[in-house]
DNA sequence: TTTTAATATTGCAATATTACGATAAAGATG
DNA sequence: CATCTTTATCGTAATATTGCAATATTAAAA
């Protein structure tokens, strides 16, 4: 095949493996310290931060803003990009919590 | 191409890209949430668990394996799989550091 | 030793991803 | 209006992923 079996997963399932597959990219995930660095967020120039053309760098962009972790905010003919908390927090928030049940456990390995 | 241009990008950043992409399908997310779920590690029993053939499991765990996230136990002709949580852990504090810095700046979007 | 049980590997078809040149679209600027 | 700047989209080649049947491997059990 090639396509994933999402219809027998949970939505929560799902909606984390969007998350994490937006993120599975070094590209992108350069992307989001680049937006996290840049407090102010003119973006466009993560073209010539980043070793990429201009379309990749477009598509990489459009993936993460689909995921909703990122945000687009056209500013004349310039696009402001920035990410979105929401998605951040609940990428923490899962982890947090597998950390935390993991704690309570005896772990056999 | 189709090839990821990992070389340009820091250990770091390709290091979480390893994480997330690993986690990157609903599969693979079932899996952990699974393993979190038994507190005893008593694996294999995740084929009966997921609606999807052995070998198709097997080689999600290859892959959860290879990029740190579990660990394998031989356990006489069964294997005794579990979560790492440092892998774990790595993700819980690169989301929590990016949330932090997050709310020291004005997002403008 | 033969059989059974659990897991891994191989091979392959279907599909998805990655990357980029060429080009389009849309607003700013002269 | 003509042009420049910025970003998006299209088309396409190279490669990776997903899923499973068939088969191999390994160790326990009979």
């Amino acid at each position: 095949m090639g396509a994933s079996k999402t219809d027998f997963f949970t939505d929560k399932q799902n909606g984390i493996a969007t998350l994490t597959k937006a993120l599975a990219h070094p590209a992108r995930i350069a992307i989001i310290e680049y937006l996290v660095k840049v407090d102010s967020c003119i973006c466009g120039d993560i073209v010539n931060e980043l070793p990429l053309a201009q379309p990749t760098i477009s598509q990489h962009l459009k993936e993460l803003k689909i995921a909703g972790l990122i945000k687009g905010n056209v500013e004349g003919n310039a696009i402001c990009y920035c990410i979105d908390e929401k998605a951040i927090t609940k990428l923490q928030d899962y982890f947090a919590n597998i950390s935390a049940k993991l704690q309570k456990k005896n772990t056999c390995c």
